[in-house]
DNA sequence: CAACGTTTTGTTTTT
DNA sequence: CAAAACGTTG
């Protein structure tokens, strides 16, 4: 079944009880390699909702689980497999109770988190000018990282946020006040999904009946793990039971720091599992000679880097280009071009990536290929959630979810004409959306559809509106999601053409979610779902017609992880952009971006082709 | 005082 | 290009 295997994959996938490390360089195989393990286990007897298979992406997590169902396992589909954080919000809602965690609670993202701060951050009086408080954003990522890190807060402002020096005791005031209002209003946000799990991994009521649920637990990429991660893992796995945990990573592709990652689970797991058996895949199976050692040139200059030596097996003399152009148009028509030649050879689109830092770095590309109508797919930096009208429309489902939800309400209610912050606020005091704990009294929801509420004259009509799109959604307890928000957009289309330019765009946009509503199974599967995992590609927008059409890869060099094409295209490989100029701070940031560089390199099977600007006319 | 329109600023990467 | 800050109008 595993014949192809080289012995080191033999020996990880075979691998029976105890704890598990396997070091593995770039396109040594270790998602194979995991997957193969999966089928193995299930092979050998272990069902498969006794296997958590944790990933960095949900995508990661299909793919992983369906090579395995590949290899002839057919029962794959109950494995447990997902991102930290979706597991997470799947463990909670079926044990969470023991913690006091009611399973109806709705997950915030961060901008949601953000806006929370900056709630607490005006009621707290921190928003008079003159005062230079964080913003609302510094704000979230501050917190962020401190649970993720673990660290305090103290530290981590003067090591990463020295200029908020001078407000550490305002932050800390208003980080027990997020907290405090969290729970109050039943939500959690991304990093409560992994900060309660690990209260439920550790507690002696829930601990072990929690670490029984999983005979093996498997983390891909554990380098681009953080410190609250590694807890749960230990936790999921308590010294007295059986520790079967199997880890996969390479230290040499850790590029989540900014999200608190760090390379040191991966050094200090023979220390957390002292019996642990470590294997190296040191063969390269993916990349020609001359790329490989390219790569291997750009990541030796790493100073921290743990010795690994890389070995390519395959065959392959062409050496990857370096080329020069002397702005960003003639960069743009030399990747056309380049992808063009290749695809008349006979590679194509498809097996071909155009990868760069930052997702605005492809603009001036994807204008060109338009123009040569050359198809393309680009995943990463999709700001789609992030839209405004996105956020209302889902803001709106929120409420009707979870009536105690103070950010929905706060901007959906600003919404109307004539209701500004200070009516909203009033409003919201008056139908008692904060509460002291759970009161008994009728939900926000109920009063606002029932009672009368006072509201400036001219937003009586606003109201009235929204009261009956709401109403509806509820009258109708039978109406799926996507139906909801059918009722809720012939609300939010005057309100989208009032408020916004570009309405047409954005109106396409809410029948696109109204298309991914229609997948699923309830309005808070919906909306979990769609936080945990939000859609990352044009692709996921577009809808299946692209199936079956060739199209290009352009990706972000984060989200081109685990993945692989027979060209690689890098573009912008020039000071500033990589590394990008917003990661200048520290050597460990500069190292990141060596590191990102290597990941770049190292997607390549047999083409790869370097490119960068000589001159920008824009500053970059 | 509150809502709304205009100017300025600041711009990575993702769960 | 979107959000914060500012200034004007209701
Ligand atoms: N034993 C093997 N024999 C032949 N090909 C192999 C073998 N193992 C892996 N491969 C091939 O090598 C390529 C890289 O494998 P895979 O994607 O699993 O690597 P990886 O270690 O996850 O890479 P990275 O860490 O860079 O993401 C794949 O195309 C895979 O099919």
């Amino acid at each position: 079944m595993f014949e192809d295997l080289n012995p080191e994959q033999q020996a990880a996938v075979n691998h029976g009880e105890g704890p598990l490390l396997i070091v593995a360089g770039a396109g040594s195989g270790k998602t194979m390699t995991l997957a193969a393990r999966v089928a193995s286990l299930i092979e050998r007897g272990t069902r498969p909702e006794r296997i958590l298979l944790l990933t960095f992406s949900r995508r990661a997590s299909r793919e992983m689980v369906s090579r395995a169902a590949r290899l002839g396992t057919s029962d794959t589909g109950r494995v447990w497999g997902g991102t930290f954080h979706a597991v997470g919000n799947r463990l909670l809602r079926l044990h969470g109770l023991a913690l006091g965690l009611t399973p109806d609670f709705t997950v915030l993202d961060q901008a949601d988190g953000a806006d929370v701060m900056n709630l607490l951050r005006d009621e707290h009086g921190y928003s008079a000018r003159a005062r230079r408080f964080p913003r609302k954003d510094t704000l979230a990522a501050i917190y962020s990282r401190t649970v993720n890190a673990g660290e305090r807060l103290t530290d981590v402002v003067k090591r990463h946020y020295p200029w908020c020096l001078d407000e550490v005791e305002g932050i800390r005031e208003i980080f027990r006040a997020y907290t405090e209002r969290k729970r109050q209003q039943h939500v959690l946000d991304y990093d409560d999904l992994l900060l309660f799990w690990k209260a439920l991994a550790t507690s002696p009521a829930t601990g072990s009946q929690l670490a029984q649920m999983f005979e093996h637990i498997l983390v891909d990429e554990y380098q681009d793990t953080n410190a609250l991660q590694a807890d749960i893992l230990e936790g999921m796995r308590p010294a007295a039971g059986p520790r079967n945990v199997t880890v996969v990573g390479d230290d040499a592709q850790s590029i989540y720091g900014f999200r608190a990652a760090t390379v040191k689970n991966i050094l200090e797991f023979p220390e957390r599992f002292p019996d642990a058996t470590m294997i190296k895949l040191e063969r390269n199976y993916r990349s020609t000679p001359p790329i490989l050692a390219a790569s291997n040139a750009v990541i030796a200059l790493s100073p921290q880097r743990h010795e690994k030596t890389l070995r390519p097996t395959r065959p392959g003399e062409t050496l990857p280009i370096l080329r020069a152009c002397l702005d960003e148009a003639e960069q743009s028509d030399a990747v056309c071009r380049a992808v063009l030649e290749h695809r008349e050879e006979g590679i194509l689109l498809k097996a071909q990536a155009v990868l760069f830092r930052a997702a605005y770095h492809s603009d001036h590309l994807e204008v060109e290929l338009a123009r040569r109508n050359i198809p393309f797919v680009k995943y990463g930096g999709l700001k789609f959630m992030e839209a405004a009208h996105v956020k209302d429309a889902l803001s709106c489902l929120r409420i009707l979810e979870n009536p105690l939800d103070e950010v929905s309400w706060f901007r959906v209610l600003q919404l109307l004409d004539g209701m500004g912050p200070a009516s909203a606020r009033r409003l919201m005091e008056e139908l008692e959306v904060r509460r002291e704990d759970d009161a008994h009294a009728a939900s926000p929801l109920a009063r606002f559809l029932d009672e009368p509420v006072a509201v400036p004259k001219g937003a009586a009509e606003g109201v009235r509106e929204l009261r009956g799109a709401l109403g509806n959604c509820l009258d109708a307890d039978v109406l799926p999601p996507a139906g909801q928000l059918a009722r809720l957009r012939t609300f939010l289309e005057p309100v989208i053409v009032r408020k916004y330019e570009a309405a047409a765009s954005r109106l396409r946009d809410l029948e696109q979610l109204e298309l991914l509503a229609s997948e699923a199974s309830s309005r808070g599967q919906f909306l979990a779902d769609l936080t945990l995992d939000p859609p990352s590609s044009t692709g996921d927008l577009a809808g299946p017609p692209h199936l079956d059409e060739d199209y290009l890869i352009l990706s972000t060099i984060h989200s081109a992880k685990g993945l692989e094409w027979d060209v690689v295209h890098v573009i912008h490989a020039a000071d500033g952009m990589i590394p990008s100029d917003m990661s200048t701070g520290d050597d460990d940031e500069i190292e990141e971006e060596r590191r990102l560089l290597y990941v770049a390199l190292t997607r390549a099977r047999d083409g790869l082709h370097v490119t960068y600007p000589q001159r920008y006319y824009r500053r970059p």
